[in-house]
DNA sequence: TCCGACTACGACAGCGGGTAGTACGCAGTG
DNA sequence: CACTGCGTACTACCCGCTGTCGTAGTCGGA
């Protein structure tokens, strides 16, 4: 091993799905790039009833690094954190392997449940995304 | 209120997930009925290779008791449990439900994943699904 | 040099699931 | 009829995870 870093999970790994206060952060990450905590507080606290301490922040964006889902860069005493996927590609992860364990867990049920779901839909929209997963 | 029983969650709302150990027991009441603790713990005991105590399952049917999976009958000084709803309709609950959870927090990353799993299958198979989709 | 501001680490509370110790009550026996 | 032992239910504990922050350390400006 080149550095004592965290032991960072396989580069092409899922990544775990996100909670409340961990997807607030990660979306603001999303729009910012790289980013300190203090910017992510003064952000986030703006729209928050009842402001979180700097240190909430912290802890979140640690676990978030810990987890690979965030890079962290120490320039001087302070930490600047940038995602490790952009949106989309945390979201093409995530949607795949939730769809996979849906249908690994349900079969049929799930499969049918999600055909009638599309067949809701405009029938432009249904045949772009048939071409959209023909392509992949 | 006739009798001061559990508060039971609407019979028609979706039932909670169910983790590694209540899916053994779910399972189990399933094939079986309505059945005692100890009948339980005889059954997935043999098949375990660290046997669980008496008052693990009883912990676990208490639980999903609280959260509505199962009925508690008292007879004497014993608890029968038994499942409220069948293993299909426990499915068709679920799987509708995070079809649709899957749908909302994804969007059509969702859907264009669904759709390649779809386009994956025997077309026979493929066409029944659409079936059942429809008539549901 | 001293003080204040900013940072990171570590700790703690609440919740949900798994695990079981303990107290209680009924039934069978002398 | 008293006693004892078995089976049951209640309650409590541990562990991992998320949200929350107190505190100690460090750097730069007055």
């Amino acid at each position: 091993m080149t550095s004592p870093k965290i032991k960072q999970p396989a580069a092409d790994a899922v990544p775990p799905p996100l909670h409340e206060l961990e997807s607030e952060v990660m979306e603001e990450l999303w729009v910012s790039g790289e980013v300190t905590v203090r910017a992510v507080m003064e952000v986030l606290n703006k729209r928050a009833s009842k402001p979180r301490a700097y240190t909430t922040y912290m802890t979140i964006m640690a676990r978030l690094h810990k987890k690979g889902l965030l890079v962290r860069r120490r320039e001087g005493k302070t930490d600047y954190y940038a995602p490790v996927h952009t949106r989309d590609e945390y979201m093409a992860l995530r949607a795949r392997s939730e769809v996979e364990g849906l249908v690994a867990r349900y079969g049929d049920v799930a499969l049918s449940n999600f055909a009638e779901q599309m067949a809701g839909l405009d029938p432009a929209r249904r045949r772009a995304l048939q071409r959209l997963a023909r392509k992949d």
